[in-house]
Parts: C-alpha cells; structure tokens; sequence
RNA sequence: GCCGACGUAGCUCAGCUGGUAGAGCACCUGAUUUGUAAUCAGGGGGUCGGGAGUUCGAAUCUCUCCGUCGGCACCA
C-alpha cells in the first residue's frame, strides 16, 4: 500500500502496488498519454515499473529533458530492431544518444546507402505504428551473454563482459527484438514518431583506429512533428552559414589541389584579415606585448632539443639546404625563446610578453582538413610569457581580461573557461604545481565566467586554462587557450639573473586569444552569416547612380569616400537601381548609397543600411561622417 | 590515415539502362537612362577532376590516382 509523494508535495495512496504508468493515468488522460519514464526517491525508472513502497515520484514526461533523452535512446533500440528485420546478420554494437538524437554502430557486411536508409527509417515507422509494448527484465550475467550468444552479437558480449560485477543487466524486448541497455526506454513505441535517419559513417570499433571500422547510422528523435521540423530547419539555416559556402559567394579565399589545406586569400577575404590582425595587434600592444617574427624554416637541431621531433615528426614538413635538415615551424615557441636568449635577462625584465603572429605549417591528415577550420597553414596570434613562478597569477588575470574584452568587441559575450590540472605523467616539482594550478584556477574565476575544470587534462609540462566562445546559433568553439610550461624554457636553455644572483630558469605562458586566425575568420564569417560589423566588412560602401547624369557627382563622393578611409566601390553600370541594389545586398555591402538626379541637385545622398529597407537622404558630409563613426573599430570608439 | 558519397561552363545544377554535352545566373555586344532586391535581345565559353582499360563508340561501365563532402581516428 505505497503512499506516494508528488514533487508539489501532493499525496497520493494506492491499495496495490502500481506503476509509473497507472500513477500517472490516476491523475489525468494528458498526463498518462505523456509519460515517458518516473523517478522514483531519486533513481530513473521505467514507466512499466512497480512502486512498492512509499516514495518520493516525478513523472518524466516527452516534454522533460530527461524524458526526450529517452526517447532518443529508445530510437536507437528501434532502429536495430528494424535493421534486423532487414539485414539479419547484422550485428548491433553500440546505440548512444547523443545532442538532438542518436546513432548505432553495426557490423554489416554490405554498405549501407542513403536508399537503405529511407528503406530502414520506413521499417521503423511501420513498427512503431504497432504501438507495440517494450519489455524489460532484468537477467543475471549468464543470461545475458546466453541471449546475445543466440543471437551471434559478439560486440554485446564484449560489452557484457565489461560491466562491472554487481550492475544490474537489464535487457529490452523489442517483440523478437533483444538489446541491452541500464535504461529507462519507453514502454510504448508509441512515443517514437518524430524522428529521422540523418546519415551514414565509419566509427572504429570503440573509437580506437587500431579496431574494425563499423558502419555509424545518425538520427534525430524528438517529441513532436514540430521539434523535428524546427530542428531540421535549424540545420538548414546553421548550412547558409556555412563559410566554406560564404566564402566562394562573398568572393573571400579558394582552396585548390596545388597546396591542398592552405589558403588562397582572396583581397575581400584578405582585408578582413588585415582588419583582425591589426586589431589584435592594437590589443596586445596597449596590453604590453612586444611583437617579434621568427624564422619559418629551423634546423631540425633546434626541433629536437625541444622534444617536437621526437613527438610529432610525422606532422612536420621537411626540407633540406646546405647539407642541413630544415623543418617548417610547426609553432612559434621554441624561436621564441631563442629570442629570449639573447643576451641576459635579468628578473627586472620578467614578465616579457613575446608575441607573434606566427605561421606555422602542420602536415594534418587529409581526413582532418575542414575548409578554414582546419588547415595545414595557418596564423596563431601566439605570444610567451616569460616570468617567475609567482608572476603567473598576476599574468593570468591580466590574460582573462584582455581575452575577455577582446571576445566581447568582437560580437561574442557569452566566453567560458575549461581548467585543466596535472595528469599523471608529468615534469616539474608538485609544489610548482599547487602554486601554478592555484593561479590559474583562481585568476579564471575572478573573471566571473561560467568555469569548470577537468581533471587529469592537463599537459604533461603544465596546466591549462581553454577558454570557450559561444556563436550565434548556439555553437561553442574552443579558442583562446593559456598553458603554463615549467618544461620547454628549462630544454632550450632559457635563463634569467635572479635577486640573488643566481640564475633561474624562467616559467613560460603559451597563450593565444584567437587561435587560429584562419579558423577564427570561419567562426566570425558564420557567426555573421557574411554580414560583418562595419570595420571588418571588406567593402563598406557600395555607391550607386540611378541614370548617367550623377556619375561626375558620384566620382567625386567616391574620392571622398575613400579619403576618409571607407573601402568603397563605385557602380555606374547602365543598369536599374533594382538591380544594383539587389546585387550589392546579396554581396551583403553594409551601405548602398544612391545618387540620383534630386540627390546630385541638392549635394545629398540617399543611404540604405544592409538589412534595412528604409531609405534615408542626408547631406553628403553629414552621411560620411555617419558612415565613419560606424566604421571605427570597436577599440578605437 | 580509415569508411562511405561525390567531382559536368566562373557559380548552381540537368544529362534514363554507353551514340562524341545542356539550362539558369555570371560574362561580352547592342538597345534601354531607369528612384531601392533581377529591362530586353543577341553572343562567346566545357579535351565532363587526372591517367589507364572495356567497347565500333565512354560524361555515362571497370580500375587507379587526386581532390571535395559527411563521419571516425588525429589536433603540440
């Protein structure tokens, strides 16, 4: 006779034991319909299980969090349910949710395509018309293996075997359907109605390139109709903003087999390049940094005092000269602190702030490569910090800040920060370590960014703060970083005059804001969806005439234009304005300024704002002094 | 690197089971002098990613290499 309590504190008393499912149809018919899943006093149940005593019941329902996971993980169980009827001799490995769905890895020896898909995803459909009830039983090991050794799914002993003894094993009938799962799953297909198979893919067999590759099908499951339509037309949306997309339509950079993972700038792409790259450069400047540029080709000699050839040889471009192996820099800290070398240092020159804006070549795998995301040349806006031990906190607060600050001018207010602390192969003393974990973990969170920490994930030369940027549909990319490194100074020989006479070896700061300005670029193209801020649009104005009897007023505006610093494009084709204006704003220029005959008889000029389909007609002066208060960047207003 | 898909004009794409290429936009020429998201007409442009093979004949079939895309693995 359990007395159950309702997370309002209702009460509620049954004369027999009940389920979750007959709970919650006692209280209503929507209710019951809704119901995915219970907790009972704390623990995640199925909706089929049986309160016996008095406890504290949630209900989860499709409209919880938890309950959409559920539903998530019950597509995965539907989908081998339907493969098998399909392809018999497939064998299930492993059915995961994951953001927005799901997949499952199997092994089969045909290759799935995308028609077996839509053949698969109907399968599913049919059977959770059925509405069919899904059944769990919780067996002992032996059971277990017996039941997954009938069936000849070797992955799903494999898995068994290492569950930990004493977890409960529970199994799900799906009709003559078996998986294996801790649960909860719905009890009804019933639940599952919104989803879709999205693709195929390889995975290795436990992630590890050294195991079979399975065949990996992702969906997407969700409540209703209407959050599957949603999301996949977020989807949609997330690929017009595609920068590899924007790129080619917005005339900014090409790729081409000749030097395949490196950049062709285009001068559109190029300016916003310049535009960022002397941003940054003003930021460090006024944040103390003096800027330096190393060679890019050094002897391997110098690559392996550092450790880098023994590590990532294979990543390493070679070249030879003069009877001498010569590596492309691969990054920027071992010449660093060849230029800290020279001459000696005293602790009175401590903290130096070294930066650079290094390219550095890496011989990625060609799988690896993602438009400017992922390139075997790119530009870190790198510097080192060279200081002692009780420097690093003062160094890393004053890190925070200007990452802070330059985030937030560049349209990203939403940062976090990840802090990773010593693994267990590492260098250096602990008591080095408590002190320089110490400073970091408290400088990050003096930002008052949302921070967390991963244990273990630190390099073996030091810990790491990451710090995470969030776009502008939600996705979150890993940027800026700061490492300590009580290793590399020490290798290479760096050294300073310490107060007591003696000589130390200097602590050094790896730390980049943007990281990759290649990849950042990405970021910023899709954040914006092209339609940069004003100082970084390549071309800032776009100046129009309506008929040919404006063009001598409209040079001369042109020359102001650009006198005072606007990029400006000039467009006296012999065209409608409908249609200069159509295609400048598919070229997303910011302002398209029009002069017609009115325009040029009363020295004005009629602008529109990108976006905008208001016109405003202003004097001449007055519009560029408009247009150039906007294009001032945003460290300079 | 691994699995799979794809590669046709500057761009986006069509071209069924093999019969030596086509559209729209862009470009060029001409007409039109136009008031805020496509004026009309004409024209030029491709050894169909590279190489090899099958065939009387290959953009279409096979092999191979390169590249791109989606994942996996990798990311100092």
């Amino acid at each position: 006779m359990p007395i159950i309590t309702l997370p309002d504190g209702s009460k509620k008393s049954f004369e027999k034991n009940v389920t979750i499912d007959e709970l919650s149809s006692s209280i209503g018919s929507g209710l019951a319909k809704a119901t995915v899943a219970g907790r009972v006093d704390g623990k995640l149940v199925d909706a089929s299980e049986l309160i016996s005593q008095d406890s504290e019941v949630v209900i989860i329902t499709n409209s919880d969090s938890e309950g959409l996971e559920i539903i998530r993980h019950s597509c995965a169980h539907l989908f081998g349910h339907a493969i098998k009827q399909l392809y018999p001799n497939a064998k299930m490995a492993i059915g995961p949710t994951i953001d927005n769905g799901f997949y499952y890895d199997i092994d089969l020896e045909k290759s799935l395509n995308d028609k077996d898909l839509d053949l698969i995803e109907k399968k599913m459909k049919e059977l959770a018309q059925t509405n069919y009830s899904v059944i769990r039983e919780v067996v002992d090991r032996e059971t277990a293996l017996k039941a997954f050794e009938d069936r000849n799914e070797e992955y799903k002993i494999k898995i068994i075997n290492d569950i930990p003894e004493g977890e409960v094993i529970a199994l799900y009938y799906h009709n003559e359907y078996t998986d294996m799962c801790r649960g909860p799953h719905v009890s009804s297909t019933r639940h599952l109605r919104s989803f879709k198979l999205m693709k195929i893919a390889g995975a290795y067999w436990r992630g590890d390139s050294k195991n079979k590759m399975l065949q990996r099908i992702y969906g997407t499951a969700w409540a209703n109709e209407k959050d599957l339509k949603n999301h996949l037309h977020l989807l949609e949306e997330a690929e017009k903003r595609d920068h590899r997309k924007l790129g080619k339509e917005l005339d900014l950079f090409h790729f081409q087999e000749e030097a395949v993972g490196m950049v062709f700038w285009h001068p559109k792409g190029w300016s916003i390049y310049r535009e960022l790259e002397e941003y940054v450069r003003r930021k460090i400047t006024k944040g103390g940094y003096s800027e330096i540029k190393t060679p890019q080709l050094i002897d391997k000699k110098l690559w392996e005092a550092s450790g880098h050839w023994d590590k990532y040889s294979e990543h390493m471009y070679t070249s030879e000269a003069d009877n001498r192996e010569l590596m492309l820099k691969p990054m920027n800290c071992p010449g660093h602190i060849q230029v800290f070398n020279q001459g000696i240092k005293s602790y009175r020159d401590l903290p130096l702030r070294m930066a650079e804006f290094g390219s550095c070549h890496r011989y990625e795998p060609s799988g690896a490569l993602h438009g400017l995301m992922r390139v075997r040349n790119f530009v870190q806006d790198d510097a080192h910090i060279f200081c002692t031990e009780d420097q690093i906190e003062a160094e890393t607060i004053l890190f925070c800040n200007l990452l802070k600050e330059v985030y937030e001018e560049l349209g990203f207010d939403k940062v976090s920060i990840m802090f990773a602390d010593r693994p267990e192969d590492r260098v250096g003393e602990d008591s080095i370590w408590d002190k320089a974990e110490s400073a970091l973990s408290k400088a990050a969170q003096a930002t008052g960014l949302p921070f967390d920490e991963n244990k273990g994930d630190g390099a073996f030369y030091g810990p790491k703060l990451d710090f995470y940027l969030h776009d502008a549909i939600g996705r979150v990319w890993q940027c800026g970083t700061l490492q300590v490194d009580f290793n590399l100074p020490n290798r290479l020989g760096a050294s300073y005059i310490g107060e007591d006479n003696n000589k130390h070896t200097p602590v050094m700061l790896h730390r980049a804001i943007l990281g990759s300005l290649e990849r950042f670029l990405g970021i910023l193209i899709e954040n914006y969806e092209g339609k940069f801020p004003l100082w970084l649009s390549p071309i800032q104005v776009a100046l129009t005439t309506i008929t040919s009897n404006a063009d001598d007023t409209a040079q001369s505006i042109l020359e102001k234009l650009r006198s005072n610093g606007l990029r400006s494009i000039i467009d006296l084709r012999n065209e409608k304005i409908n249609y200069k204006v159509r295609e400048h704003s598919i070229n997303k220029i910011p302002y398209i300024l029009v002069l017609g005959d009115r325009e040029v008889a009363e020295n004005t000029i009629t602008l529109r704002r990108l976006g905008s389909k208001d016109q405003t007609t202003l004097n001449v002066d007055e519009c560029i002094k408009l247009i150039k208060d906007e294009a001032l960047a945003p460290d300079l207003i």
